[in-house]
RNA sequence: UCCGGCGUAGCUCAAUGGUAGAGCGGGUGGCUGUUAACCACUAGGUUGUAGGUUCGAGUCCUACCGCCGGAGCCA
């Protein structure tokens, strides 16, 4: 990946006068700790600025943090490159490294030296607030944002904690197939593509491929994007998503529970392990990560809708509308309050600190209100909740907010869940499946199933869904050559990313989402 | 597809139906320890688009466009 400061082409420091001062080491920001005294050389952006008559304060970022980079007038060529510097300009400098409590981070450097390599236009992302619109269409500069280069490296974290998860225990990785014939499920939800003059789609699971590939090498998983065409627009759904998926020969349900529970303790302990400066840079409560532990209640769907019946359920519900109606009173008191003030504040900067007072303010206010106003009606639907139906994300909430940890639910009515699910034997009414809700109201994490595999129950199903049997030929094999329990589960890598860093909006954990009505950049 | 909210300077937002403003960002000048620095000056607008009501519309009405949130559907 990133070229470390010993494999830094030497020759780039051979042009030019500045560069020729920069006899030093290369080295990144998150290593500056280890040259205290010494005279290095940093290669970065410029994040910010501020200047004095005769000093001026660079602060610079290089993708491994920031450093606040000092120069004096004294050093006459350096000063006069720095004053040139614009926000977001790209350079090279050399200086001393030294401890100094007054710079953040707690290190900063002497510069003896600086080389503007490019000097940035006007940046359009200013230090200041901006709104989400502007800050999608700038998605490809808001990446360098401190928030957004944070929540990227816990990503890629979190990647690596599932791929080493699967390795270590002997799952072989297995790419499925992105171009795919036909639908796997409703074929509403899947993007077409010309496939040299047939209607082929952008696959939305890897699940019937890795079936085969189980049966050839017992445990595997995939990894890639998946692709969904609903219409969905909330804070939860992306059009393009990656998924892991992994799929077991001679795996019941009870093994998948465990897995899945041991899968998702695991990725929650590399983020709490490594990623503990950029969980604070998103200012993520790490108590609710931090009881993520073992066992996860499991609850078949016929006691989650026995619990949505329950009066103590609605009892707990109500308690805990009372109590946000009054936090909300207790906001609108203090925005009063906060307007009061911001009508009597004179300087500029009291002002625009109270606007952005207000201004969160009045966003906390607006979607508790508009939380209020649904909850009830959410009370009321979850009261009615007919056995049947399909748990919605409203049901989920409220259920996942009983527990302190993720919570599996199993046993779903087979009428909504896919034809390739295996029926309970003991009532099959409803399936061998499990969903896992992640806490804090993220929703459905995980989504899984012990397969069936009977041929001719099989067969029964697809005949009952209309499917088309030919298209499933090479799926029913399996079940005549030498077929075996087996099962998995797909965990959506951006709900997880969400959940674990603590975000509003699932739009932030891949670098260039993809949502309805947003394709750019 | 349905419901709700918003659209004013490059950005974030103000403006009882009555002269369109502030802060940030940009520019110029000042300041040797700043912490999203500060001080002074300065440029910057067909108020999303098209109609309508009115003596007068950023403000009210209608339609459209765009964005945001939610429902449905889902990981």
């Amino acid at each position: 990946m990133g070229c470390r400061g010993a494999c830094a082409p030497r020759t780039q420091y051979r042009t030019g006068t500045v560069a020729q001062a920069m006899m030093t080491d290369r080295v990144q920001i998150n290593q500056l700790a280890d040259h205290v005294g010494a005279e290095v050389t940093l290669a970065g952006w410029l994040f910010g600025q501020r200047k004095g008559g005769k000093v001026i304060f660079l602060l610079v970022r290089d993708g491994t943090g920031l450093c606040q980079c000092v120069v004096s007038a004294d050093t006459e060529s350096a000063f006069a490159n720095a004053t040139t510097l614009t926000q977001e300009s790209s350079l090279r400098l050399s200086g001393l490294v030294r401890q100094d409590d007054r710079a953040p981070g707690g290190y900063e450097i002497a510069v003896t030296a600086v080389e503007p390599v490019q000097l940035a236009d006007e940046y359009p992302i200013t230090r200041k607030p901006h709104g989400i619109d502007f800050l999608m269409n700038h998605r490809h500069l808001w990446l360098r944002s401190p928030r957004q280069t944070a929540i990227l490296r816990i990503r890629h974290r979190l990647i690596r904690a599932m791929r080493d998860f699967f390795d270590q225990r002997g799952f072989t990785l297995i790419d499925t197939p992105i171009l795919t014939p036909g639908a796997a499920e409703g074929a509403g939800t899947l993007f077409p593509v010309d496939y040299f003059g047939d209607e082929v789609y952008l696959a939305q699971t890897g699940q019937l491929y890795l079936e085969s590939a189980a049966m050839a090498l017992g445990k595997v998983y995939c990894f890639g994007p998946t692709f969904r065409a609903e219409k969905s627009k909330t804070r939860r759904h992306l059009t393009e998503f990656w998924m892991i998926e992994p799929e077991i020969a001679f795996a019941e349900l009870p093994d998948l529970a465990n897995l899945a529970e041991e899968f998702i303790c695991a990725l929650v302990h590399a983020a709490l392990t490594d990623c503990r400066a950029e969980l604070e840079t998103l200012e993520r409560d790490l108590e609710p990560l931090q009881r993520i532990q073992a066992p996860f209640p499991r609850i078949t769907y016929s006691e989650a809708v026995e619990r949505l019946h329950s009066d103590a359920l609605h009892e707990q519900l109500e308690a805990a509308l009372t109590a946000d109606r009054e936090r909300l009173n207790a906001w609108r008191a203090e925005l009063e309050q906060t307007e009061a003030e911001r009508a009597a504040a004179r300087k500029g900067w009291q002002q625009e600190r109270l606007d952005r007072t207000l201004h969160q303010l009045r966003e906390r206010i607006r979607e508790l209100e508009a939380d209020l106003q649904n909850r009830p009606l959410h009370i009321e639907q979850a009261k009615q909740f007919a056995w049947g139906k399909d748990l919605g994300g409203d049901e989920e909430t409220i259920l996942s907010r009983q527990y302190d940890r993720p919570v599996i639910i199993t046993h779903y009515p087979r009428d909504v869940k896919a034809f390739y699910m295996k029926p309970d034997p003991n009532d099959p009414r409803v399936v061998l499946n499990l969903d896992v809700i992640a806490p804090e109201g993220y929703g459905e994490i995980i989504g899984g199933s012990q397969r069936e595999e009977d041929a001719d129950a099989l067969l029964a199903r697809i005949d009952a869904e209309e499917m088309t049997p030919d298209s499933y030929q090479w799926y029913l094999d399996l079940r005549r050559y030498g077929s075996v329990p087996h099962g998995g589960f797909g965990l959506g890598v951006e709900r997880t990313v969400a959940w674990i860093c603590g975000l509003r909006h699932i739009r932030e954990t891949i670098p260039f989402p993809r949502l309805m009505g947003r394709l750019t950049p």
